[in-house]
RNA sequence: GUCUCAGUAGCUCAGCUGGAUAGAGCAACAGCCUUCUAAGCUGUGGGUCGGGGGUUCGAAUCCCUCCUGAGACGCCA
């Protein structure tokens, strides 16, 4: 709807002294679709000009009523209402939305950057639990929408395989674990060990001393440690693995913790050689209070390196080694300062890029309104979850639909869809409180929805060609219905979600705008026969509902929902 | 204590860089399948936008203050 909102404002501009972009950026959208498709408020310019708002925006509309580029242009108060010529919109805009989505969505504004996204990232030898997915999902979206807006994306999964934890995990195998068992299954198992240990260093506190021990000799390279530390690495992995593959969810490298545990010296040298480590309290840290933020630690007390030492470790490796001039990191909003300390330090090492670091922060999961604590056991699996959903699904396909063929693939795509969406459709940094009875439920704003609508055009479509109904590659539009209308300006309005989506970092947006997309169809769909239309009209709306198809198949795509053509 | 984020209908949330009577979904109730998939569509009820100030022609939106919740605040990541 851009061009649209900047014709306006060129014909405009001159009737009020101002440039046409200063104009464009007041043209909005009338809050009722009856008033019209933009609106112009004219109350600002009425100080410089020396008339009321009124007046003002008579002038505007004769002005573009004049310019004969738009269907009308009314005034109202002190807004003047404009109504836009159907049929070239829909001209412009369905055909594009039928022949390429991506376009209709992206600009490619990022044609030769590379980002580096680092997300999901869970922790080897715990569970990967419903929290996870917010990472997952969110970092899997904005890995697709970057790259739809022209990024080489590099996808990281930045695994937790290495501290202290390590040392209790072997500890706690040696003492009461066995190889057969934890083989069966590795996560829980070595999950419940990790919880025993917990609980056994209430009554025997040199268990502690035990587990200290063990990750020391982890870090000196001792075979046995060594050996039970790739193993439970292999173990996590293949599971985690499996529940990527549910969620079609892609990195292009698994580099964890540990592999940058030799990269961090250079680190250290380089920020002492450049005087931004100062001694303060035994530790060595960069003095961050000009910036009115703590000090970032480099070198602990004891001589050992910290997080944010491999954090900048592993940025310098992402930019200098990967290529990568775009750092994206989708972590919980809990590690917000150590962001900002992190990006500071790189932009006082020099490093220019540290300006394209961003920190795509979300809000912590909670489930039934607490906060779940690993530590003590309290863990809801994704993949029971997932498995829940599925199976939901298929109960519903057994009641609606029983002859649809392949059932248990689409079961999958709709109830893991239904769990991914659920996930992405809210505001980021908003706390979510998981409960089943809302991801279970199908109707309304959900995957489901969506997909559902997708499948309906399939239907529709696939029912065309049955009777041999020829659906052309694109229409030409003469008379559009006010549902019709409704379809078009949504697909007028893809590349502005789209951006903001991308500028906010916000894959919930897109998620709105499949939502909007899918009601007004469903709308259309129910109003206006598609089929059962004579020639023309059926010919328009065939084009429509195959606009309708592509978009909303890419608008999963960019979430990372499937899209059954049947269900 | 300091800083950050959040507080909109019974519940879950939209509401764009301030703009016209604050919108969806769920739940409740009432309609719509001899017609392209009813996982759908339509309608009804439901709100002092946490409280109070301020800026403005205009504030859910910006500023101040208070209340509530969450998180962070040096050797965990």
């Amino acid at each position: 709807m851009k061009s649209q909102k900047y014709a306006v404002a060129e014909v405009a501009a001159p009737v009020l002294n101002a440039t046409a972009d200063e104009v464009a950026a007041l043209v909005e959208y009338p809050p009722q679709p009856e008033m019209g498709d933009l609106a112009l408020p004219c109350f600002r310019f009425a100080k410089q000009l020396r008339t009321s708002p009124q007046l003002i925006a008579a002038q505007v509309a004769e002005a573009l009523t004049a310019s004969g580029r738009f269907a009308t242009a009314e005034v109202a108060g002190a807004y003047v209402n404009i109504r836009l010529n159907r049929a070239e919109v829909a001209n412009e805009f369905v055909n594009l939305a039928a022949s390429d989505p991506a376009s209709l969505f992206s600009k490619r504004r990022h044609q030769g950057d590379t980002a580096a996204i680092d997300y999901s990232s869970p922790n080897i030898a715990k569970p990967f639990g419903v929290g996870h997915l917010r990472s997952t999902m969110i970092g899997q979206a904005l890995a697709r929408m970057m790259r739809c807006d022209g990024f080489t994306v590099i996808g990281i999964n930045h695994l937790g395989d290495w501290g202290t934890q390590f040392g209790k995990n072997i500890a706690a195998y040696l003492r009461w674990g066995d190889e057969e068992t934890v083989r069966q299954n590795p996560v829980r198992e070595l999950l419940r060990l990790y919880v025993r240990f917990h609980q056994e260093v209430e009554n025997n506190p040199e268990l502690e001393e035990e587990g200290r021990m063990w990750f020391k000799r982890l870090e000196s390279g001792d075979a046995e440690a060594v050996r039970l530390w790739r193993w439970f690495i292999d173990e996590s992995l293949k599971e985690f693995r499996k529940t990527y593959d549910l969620l079609g969810v892609e990195f292009d490298h698994y580099l964890g913790e540990s592999f940058y545990n030799d990269k961090m010296q250079a680190v250290i040298d380089e920020l002492r050689a450049k005087n931004l480590l100062i001694e303060s309290q035994g530790a060595e840290v960069v003095d961050l209070s000009d910036v009115d933020m703590p000090p970032c630690i480099i070198v602990k007390s004891n001589g050992t390196s910290i997080y944010a030492t491999r954090d900048l470790a592993a940025a310098l490796y992402r930019h200098d080694v990967l290529g990568a001039n775009h750092l994206i990191y989708v972590v919980g909003a809990e590690q917000k300062l150590h962001f900002a300390q992190l990006f500071e330090v790189l932009r006082r090492m020099g490093r220019e890029w540290a300006a394209n670091c961003r920190h795509v922060a979300f809000g912590l999961m909670k489930y039934n309104g607490k906060r779940l604590s690993t530590r003590r056991g309290q863990v809801v699996y994704l993949e029971d979850v997932l498995a829940q959903a599925v199976s939901e699904a298929a109960r519903i396909i057994e009641e609606k639909n029983p002859s649809l063929p392949n059932k248990e693939q689409v079961a999958r795509d709709v109830g893991i869809g239904a769990v991914i969406f659920n996930d992405l459709k809210n505001y980021r940094l908003h706390e979510v409180d998981f409960r089943f009875e809302d991801v279970l439920n199908f109707d309304g704003e959900t995957g489901p929805y969506v997909q559902y609508t997708h499948a309906r055009a399939c239907s529709v479509l696939r029912k065309a060609e049955a009777e041999s109904v020829r659906v052309p590659e694109r229409a030409s539009f003469t008379q559009v219905i006010e549902s019709e209308w409704t379809l078009v300006r949504l697909f007028a309005q893809a590349n502005e979600v789209f951006e903001r989506a991308l500028d906010d970092m916000d894959p919930s947006q897109i998620a709105r705008y499949a939502l909007d997309v899918s009601h007004a169809f469903n709308r259309f769909y129910h109003d206006a026969p598609i089929l059962g239309a004579e020639p023309v009209l059926r010919e328009q709306r065939l084009v429509l509902t195959h606009a309708v198809r592509r978009v909303l198949t890419f608008s999963l795509y960019l979430l990372g929902l499937k899209a059954p053509e049947a269900m």
